[in-house]
RNA sequence: GGCGGUGUAGCUCAGUUGGUCAGAGCAUGCGGCUCAUAUCCGCAGUGUCCGGGGUUCGAAUCCCUGCACCGCCA
């Protein structure tokens, strides 16, 4: 049985977020890169799962709903609308949200627990230790700092309780081969250290229950009513439950073998540990790719809420629009390493690179074809080397991207479209289509020239897609290219000459109005 | 305290296995163009490649040591 054409999969998810959180820049950086990621996989012909969503239990919520006198639900309900909304804003193309108190992943978890309790993955035992409610974690008595918790030093109360534990220690050396045998299982390989280190020592079992009369907020087990399930076994299982696992068996089986999680550096041993020890007792493979990013500080500042410089995402895309967050976000660091927002910066990247190179570039070229060919693009006709240099360039950065994409390393892939757009702006400048203009003759040379630079903005339109969506739509249309930006794939449109002429290009606003730093005020 | 990482131009950083590797971008200075969002293009720098010692014909690149900063664990 043969397929008329192989279909690839890729299955990008970020965190569930803690529906009780308010969203910052940290948890935009996260979804904003998954999208990136997804929409270039599009771009590749990928058929695409992309997956976020909300984290809705455990005692945080169930306490906040309490003195809203609401309940849980309810209060859910109305707190996942700040994560769904900024979604939308910041132009996230999500296959599915799915919610922790969702029936789907309820009954999910569920099955996962009746089935490792009955393989005997999961007992009961009993749980002494120190409890810091306000952290929602355990600590043994040496973890204690002067009798507090050592993570916020604030009192911890003592429990001695029934509970059940998943037998995680078991595969302690499964998972270290795992983690050494595949270099691309945690990413960067800084983090991929970390963990092997951290595996040195012996691995303990997780207690994955709570008694319902400390916690009621949660899925509770299905083998014992008096308890729910911990917060973050009942978490992970979202990256399985999200697509179908246990009920759509072929959407799940294309899909599973592809994930790729992007995560926050805080979290990478729920990731790399409880879940891939989780997944191997379910009889599931690990994740291909869990990749760790850095943090956030602002104006070199660790964000704190005492602090009160918590980057509202809303109000940045509001004082600089949603594709020049986009664009600062993924440019500004590398993926995986720590990076600092600053009003100055961002300023900076959107006057330089955004407006004057890429902006420029465009409104000059138009406004050339429409002076010169009453906005008809031209018909090119012999090249010169000059020519076929901007080509190479196009080519060769088309090729370069496929692998630092492959990489996550989206600031390498925007420098290197930058570069089209450098060798474009110098192209235009040496071959001088304003003094080819003054010459009747030289009518044909600057057709080509125009023509080619147009050329190179369809490229660059193409490949900024991914990373600003509404720019590229718009420099698409521009250019009075008819067809669905979004259906466009880079093996059919990225070839060079695809443009076709005679079609009418429209006289553009800029792109990026340049940013009168002073204007912007501190507090944004 | 244990394990790991980093220290290169004013700033942010690239520098595969040691031999045009002393670089890029930004910032700065000078020159050019005028199609364009006063934008674009070209040229020019400056560096004890953290300090010290060693291996080598030759080290930013390997080894030892000191200092500084960072991450994870404790």
């Amino acid at each position: 049985m043969t397929h008329l054409r192989s279909e690839k999969y890729f299955y990008i998810t970020t965190p569930i977020y803690y529906v009780n959180d308010v969203p910052h820049i940290g948890h935009a950086y996260t979804t904003v890169a998954a999208d990136v990621l997804a929409r270039y996989k599009r771009l590749e012909g990928y058929q695409v799962f992309f997956l976020t969503g909300t984290d809705e239990h455990g005692q945080k919520v169930e306490r906040a709903a309490q003195e809203r006198g609401v309940d849980p639900k309810a209060h859910c309900d109305e707190m996942v609308k700040r994560f769904q909304s900024l979604w939308k804003k910041l132009s996230i193309s999500n296959t599915d949200f799915i919610r922790t108190t969702e029936g789907r992943h309820k009954k999910v978890v569920q099955m996962i627990l009746q089935d490792l309790y009955d393989r005997g993955e999961i007992y009961q035992d009993n749980y002494d230790g120190w409890y810091c409610v306000p952290d929602e974690r355990f600590w043994t008595e040496k973890d204690l700092i002067d009798g507090k918790c050592p993570d916020c030093l604030r009192p911890v109360i003592g429990i001695s309780e029934k509970n059940y534990f998943f037998r995680m220690s078991k595969y302690q050396s499964w998972l270290i081969e795992q983690i050494e045998k595949n270099d691309r299982f945690i990413l960067p390989p800084s983090r991929r250290n970390e963990i092997l280190g951290f595996l040195r020592s012996p691995l303990e079992d997780l207690c994955i229950s709570r008694p319902k009369k400390r916690l009621s907020w949660g899925i509770e087990i299905p083998f014992d009513p008096e308890y729910v399930t911990y917060v973050w076994f009942d978490a992970l299982i979202n990256y399985v439950s999200g697509i179908g696992y246990g009920s759509e068996t072929s959407q799940f089986s294309n899909f599973w073998p592809e994930a790729i999680h992007l995560i926050g550096k805080d979290i990478l041993t729920t990731h790399t540990v409880y879940w891939p020890t989780m997944l191997r007792a379910i009889g599931l493979t690990p994740p291909k790719t869990v990749f760790a990013h850095g943090w956030w500080t602002v104006e070199g500042k660790k964000m704190s809420k005492s602090l009160q410089n918590v980057v509202e995402p809303n109000r940045l895309v509001d004082t600089y629009g949603v594709d020049a967050v986009r664009y600062f976000l993924m440019r500004e660091v590398p993926f995986g390493s720590d990076g600092d927002f600053s009003h100055a910066a961002m300023v900076h990247r959107i006057n330089s690179d955004l407006a004057n190179d890429l902006g420029n570039l465009f409104s000059r070229t138009l406004s050339m074809v429409i002076r010169y060919f009453g906005g008809s693009i031209p018909e090119p006709s012999s090249s010169k080397d000059v020519d076929q240099g901007l080509q190479q360039i196009s080519e060769r950065v088309i090729h370069q991207i496929s692998k630092q994409m492959e990489d996550l390393a989206f600031n390498k892939a925007l420098s290197s479209i930058w570069e089209i757009v450098s060798a474009a702006n110098k192209y235009v400048d040496e071959t001088a289509p304003w003094s080819l203009a003054k010459e009747e003759k030289q009518r044909p040379r600057l057709a080509t020239v125009l023509y080619q630079a147009l050329e190179a903005i369809r490229i660059i339109a193409l490949l900024l897609a991914p990373f600003m969506p509404s720019t590229s739509e718009k420099m698409w249309s521009y250019l009075g290219l008819e067809e669905n930006l979004w259906e466009q794939t880079l093996e059919e449109n990225g070839e060079w000459g695809g443009l076709k002429p005679r079609r009418t290009v429209i006289q553009p606003a800029p792109l990026f109005p340049r940013i009168d730093s002073s204007k912007i005020s501190e507090g944004a």
